[in-house]
DNA sequence: GAGTCAAGTTCATTCATTGAACCTATGGGC
DNA sequence: GCCCATAGGTTCAATGAATGAACTTGACTC
């Protein structure tokens, strides 16, 4: 949204934040940031989105200081997306918009858990552990796979975060 | 994004909720609705959303049961379009997106503070009340401008909005 | 030297958004 | 009865963004 028409003057700041994260896509990116995915490729085959608009947010999103892009220390000629601070600050909106999503649009079946791993406890509604009372750094969510997720997805993006694994927690996707 | 290409096959909570209030104006329009805009006019003027975008949009959230419309009860020749339950589970989500906002991109100065009104601490990171401890019921939410906030809005609606006032407490107009 | 892979860019088509104009039903003033 | 205003829309042409397929570039590999 901020080609063309912006929600300027609205003079609140939830559409300043819409204006960096509202666009299409763009908050299923954060999403993957935050489940570990970094590599263009891997967003490319795990969201199926074009590819001229991920080269797009992901610019946008480096912009915003959400993402940091940087060379892959691996593999030196590639790049990685990683979600700095305030893409992480994040995370209690998406908690809270999933939460919604299950609860209202649900059929009871959870596609995935979050839990603190040091209590094992399931987050609350955006992202504290009702046990411990505070919020959870992101290193020690540890999410699982609910009875609702499809047991073996197609693309090996999905595959790859089946298993109950750490926030951040960078996707690796094994050479066939 | 109900239209067209939608997120189908994600797999995710996420992706669903934002399949309902994913596309552009739509967070927004919810968000007046629980700041007290019911009518068709008074989003129009508040938002500056194009009219046949904010009918679409109004008709929209009521299939997805986060708005009802109905006759306004004083003017019977009037609707007024009100946020429901699923609607109201949608302000945790708008609370950490605004502190989200806020706290990424504010110039210090807060537009607005939202306090539990019956103790008068402002609220936390998602809507809860950190002295009580626990979500604050919306219509116990007293909204209150703050140094950022235009203090002359041009708009009726906006004019409306400024004093101290309760979440969902309908706005009224003042015939000229 | 031919092939591959990551990470893009380019481009034609399709789709959504915009802003202006128009429509319709009611209600009030005279 | 006639004129005008108001609420809540719909229609339409022009613009802008999203899509999917094809093409590009610069390593590295066999």
């Amino acid at each position: 949204m901020a080609l063309g028409k912006d929600y300027v003057a609205q003079d609140c700041s939830i559409a300043r934040a819409l204006e960096v994260v509202g666009e299409r896509w763009t908050l299923l990116i954060v999403r993957d940031a935050l489940y570990g995915v970094r590599r263009y490729n891997d967003f490319l085959v795990h969201l199926g989105i074009p590819r001229a608009v991920l080269a797009a947010r992901l610019q946008s999103l480096t912009d915003a200081g959400v993402l940091e892009k940087r060379p892959c220390p691996e593999a030196p000629r590639r790049h990685e997306y990683v979600v700095t601070e305030r893409g992480r600050a994040l995370w209690p909106t998406l908690r809270a918009l999933g939460t919604w999503g299950r609860d209202a649009f649900g059929d009871g079946k959870p596609l995935r858990y979050f839990r603190h791993a040091a209590c094992g406890t399931e987050l609350g509604l955006t992202a504290e552990c009702p046990a411990c009372g505070g919020l959870v750094p992101l290193e020690d969510v540890e999410m699982l796979p609910g009875p609702g997720l499809d047991a073996d997805p197609a693309d090996p993006v999905s595959r790859a975060m089946l298993g109950p694994r750490r926030l951040l927690q960078p996707i690796r996707i094994d050479p066939v």
